[in-house]
DNA sequence: TAGCTGGGTCTGTTTTCCGAACGCAAGAGT
DNA sequence: ACTCTTGCGTTCGGAAAACAGACCCAGCTA
């Protein structure tokens, strides 16, 4: 994983933020989100080096984000897809691009958009209440601690 | 930054996910969601190397994520705490819990919960159609490429 | 038979991260 | 008057990643 123990705090964010907090993970999983799936096509779309593009992609397969599917080109080959557990990451991208959007937009205005494949409408990320679906930020929001159960 | 040029790609996801996608960059705001300011508090919770941690608070800094508070306790020290664009950052942590929670589950039930202040409902983070207001997935997202505007 | 292709691996160099030690200024304790 | 403590850094040498680029392999195609 890294040089320390991101993760060693048990924490539903902090376990996440470990894995997708590694250089190039966040932007290997956009371009798959786009539609990249080979090797060849993650190395030039995002000029990474071969050798951590292949430790990445290593790792997002034994996380169980990616999975190896085999193609026939001109000998079998993979190609790398989304897992369930994968696809289930579109909202932290969603939420993600709705920041880069208002927060750093490209200068030169090269983006893409989404659409509601049915309505045609603007699709964005928010934040709500699973009861009375009110939509929340930071503050409308108490946090409370559970402790740790035990174990050692 | 980096090593290399991950935000060359103007993109609305690149661009958050080459900050975010440094090490411990999340980790450090998944503390500040949860309240710590202070540097020492930083280093105690999260066991981070002093000087990477002055690195990474002044990088927020400068790209307007923290802001520097002062505040006295023995002589003047400074306290880092959200600015709007930093607060916005909200759903995308949010997000990456619920995977978090649903995916990475830490063995040992240690967490915390979230509730409206309002109401006390669950919250949970979506991603939904800004017209029709449907709940939506990947599948049902269209997306269309905008070309850059030419600037060189 | 030589060359191309996709997907890697290997190697030596550059960056970054690390822990530990040090600096520093103003109280507080003695 | 002195040492101690606190909070927040900075500075070091060594360890771990990331880098670019060369190499490899197998089966096609010219």
């Amino acid at each position: 994983m890294a040089h320390a123990k991101l993760a060693d705090l048990q924490c539903p964010i902090a376990l996440p933020a470990a894995l997708l907090g590694e250089r190039w993970t966040l932007l290997l999983l956009r371009q798959v989100f786009l539609g990249t799936r080979r090797f060849e096509d993650f190395q030039h779309s995002m000029d990474i080096s071969r050798s951590v593009l292949t430790d990445r992609l290593a790792e997002l397969v034994d996380e169980g984000i990616l999975r190896r599917v085999a193609y026939k080109d001109v000998r079998t080959r993979y190609e790398y897809r989304l897992t369930d557990k994968g696809r289930d990451l579109y909202p932290v991208m969603m939420a993600l691009r709705d920041w880069g959007s208002r927060w750093m937009a490209p200068e030169d205005g090269a983006s893409f958009d989404l659409h509601h494949h049915d309505c045609g409408g603007d699709v964005r990320a928010k934040v709500e209440c699973a009861d009375c679906g009110a939509e929340l930020t930071a503050r409308d929001v108490r946090v409370t601690h559970r402790p740790a159960v035990r174990l050692r």
